[in-house]
DNA sequence: TGTACATCAGTGAACGCGCGTTCACTGATGTAC
DNA sequence: TGTACATCAGTGAACGCGCGTTCACTGATGTAC
């Protein structure tokens, strides 16, 4: 049953992000191949035609998990790349409960450091690209301390995220809260002006 | 082979401890009961007889995991509770490097929201404890944002703790960067005192 | 205090299940002539 | 352009393995008398 070669790279793109957002919102180890390749509409055997493994399509899943999110960064940023924007978007609720559009680093935080070389490696690469985004929107702030604002506020955002899915359920109010301060503070820290509380579209509906 | 309550309590915390530290280095679902058991020197047998599920080992763990740490976080912080202090001890490489000894939220940070409803409700507590402790030495600060920016320190040293240690076989000196940054940029937000780059001693060998 | 016995913490074999991976096979695609 | 055939993406059965959980059993502990 071999397939145009246009397919088969249709199949593998499907593989990717099925793969992807399924990690996403049950976690690497928390999937398994027959249900990515089944999410896809193939079997597991197609999955080990396009993939070596699972480790190696994990590192391809979360490479392609995090160009699409820098995508949508870059697109929120506007522009002028403003840095209230990003923080309004990497902050919002919507993407703290919508796991299947966000960030494979706020949804793999932890789980990051117990993986395959390759996937820490695409990590790293990622965090690297968030940091560089950041520090380009830091118009406000003196260029010696850009770097370690950005540093810092890309790591607190993805804190931030993680938390508040982990206390969502349990205490969706303190989820809320959270996301707010850090929207306000780390805001602060990027040097933008004092803004008043967030307005109600922001808010948990 | 009954044992007296005095051993069975006993054996009931060598659980815990064995089923923190091992879900602390190596993920939740990382780690089988068989494999815990035999860490505390019981068969999986006995584990059952002290808690009734994985899920609920898990649950008590963590709760005494964060006892655990926030005992030690209260200790660095010293009888005057300095903020310094505290995120220099959150903040260090060996917190990053030591999971035996470290916080279960900055371990299980993105993998607790997929947890148990038990599970979740410790870490909320957990992590409402970090923020009470830090906005208790926010003293620097005006008491109408002692709040708001301890709830960003607490996330952001969580986010900082899980990225450094995601990025650290890869890129060690993005890693120290990323610790040595957030701990100067959030003592800031904390309302330190602006200080010098940090001590050799904190640094990386 | 001494004896009889019920309790129950802990043992270890066994359970069904889903995991990642392998492999013989299929058959349309892509290529060589 | 038409035909012959090698290629290889995808199928689905099968593999060994470790998972969480159950359960009949053991035997020292704790208790009732």
């Amino acid at each position: 049953v071999r397939v145009t070669k246009e397919k088969a790279a249709e199949n593998r793109t499907a593989l990717l992000r099925a793969a992807g957002r399924l990690f996403r919102e049950r976690g690497i180890d928390g999937v398994g191949v027959a249900e990515i390749s089944k999410a896809a509409g193939l079997t597991h055997g197609a999955l080990y035609a396009q993939f070596p493994s699972k480790d190696a399509l994990v590192a391809e899943a979360l490479a392609e998990g995090l160009r699409s999110s820098r995508k949508r960064l870059l697109e929120a940023g506007g522009e002028e790349s403003r840095l209230t924007d990003m923080l309004d978007f990497l902050l919002s609720p919507s993407h703290r409960d919508d796991l299947a559009m966000g960030c494979p680093m706020t949804a793999s935080a932890s789980e990051a450091a117990r993986q395959d070389e390759a996937v820490r490696a695409r990590f790293a690469d990622g965090f690297e690209g968030l940091v560089s985004t950041l520090e380009a929107a830091l118009t406000e702030v003196p260029p010696a301390e850009r770097r370690e604002r950005a540093l810092t506020i890309a790591a607190a955002q993805i804190g931030a995220v993680a938390v508040a899915r982990a206390v969502a359920k349990a205490q969706p109010r303190l989820s809320d809260e959270l996301l707010d301060a850090s929207r306000r503070v780390l805001g602060a820290v990027g040097g933008e002006r004092a803004r008043g509380r967030r307005p109600a579209r922001n808010r948990r509906a």
